[in-house]
DNA sequence: GAGCGAATGCAAATGATTCTTATTTAGGTC
DNA sequence: GACCTAAATAAGAATCATTTGCATTCGCTC
């Protein structure tokens, strides 16, 4: 709870940073992100936001979210699926998704090691900057 | 040449054991699917199939690319992205996808070693079945 | 060649996201 | 506090990928 309000503060104090109007329906969609699920669709902080909003457009949760990314309050969710999904969780960070009901956990690595089949894969001179697991599996409550 | 043969006999052979029926529309499909570039999304393979075959409607190759994943002829590439992309190469594999231009390399280990931080990750007694990697840079063309 | 279920074309439906436009408003200036 | 302007919003149309309903056609088996 004191941590929420510490989210809150801090995308409020980054929004003002970056120049951004505290509007009502900002401050609402910034409270919903602070509070709740990392991993969330826009159409998740929509259905929570029009309760206390209701003439909130989606239209505008949409451009708020998107304008978060591009000013680096949130970032893509980078998995295949039916709708965009937003991190609010900004350290590097990887993810483990269960395969049966969908849920995303966040998952940090202390190191990782890989080695390159080089006969079969074909990178050319590529420059690799970034690596993200992708873990998949069962999790506890589909078990 | 002879390879892309053999992809599109063991397509036909695959089919055939799973019952799918021998049309042409299907048939056109399979070839493009293996001559092409194994990433491909649906309008890919429509916009090639049409030259040959113009009465082609696009639901049919959505249609016939969901049903040969269903059957293990194709796999979804789990990316996130616009539209979905197929993979054709069924063997267990990884991807390299240049953030310039958005190409896709498969990507083969020879071994993967990884260390959660447990105090971080909160995996509970989930059950990890499988891990993707994904590399993430800049490929030979756009450097 | 007949019969049947699978496959197809087409058009309408869906769902997520973006865009357009007229209107409102936050936040700075006097 | 009134005023200004750029930013933000609501509402709805537009777009794009994908799916679905339905009437028709067609592979395949006997
Ligand atoms: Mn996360
Ligand atoms: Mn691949
Ligand atoms: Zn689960
Ligand atoms: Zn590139």
């Amino acid at each position: 709870m004191t941590e929420n309000n510490d989210n809150l503060e801090k995308l409020v104090g980054l929004s003002k940073e970056k120049g951004l109007k505290l509007t009502p329906q900002r401050m609402v969609i910034f409270r919903i992100l602070s509070e709740c699920n990392q991993h969330v669709t826009v159409d998740e902080v929509y259905q929570r936001a029009r309760v206390e909003y209701p003439m909130l457009s989606p239209a505008t949760v949409y451009r708020n979210m998107e304008q978060m990314v591009d000013t680096g309050l949130l970032t893509h969710l980078e998995l295949s699926g039916t709708s965009m999904r937003y991190d609010t969780n900004l350290d590097e960070h990887h993810h483990f998704v269960c395969t049966k009901c969908g849920v995303v956990f966040d998952v940090y690595l202390d190191k990782v090691n890989y080695k390159l089949d080089e006969s079969r894969s074909h990178l050319g001179n590529a420059k690799v900057n970034s690596l993200d697991l992708h873990l998949q599996g069962t999790c506890g409550e589909c078990l």
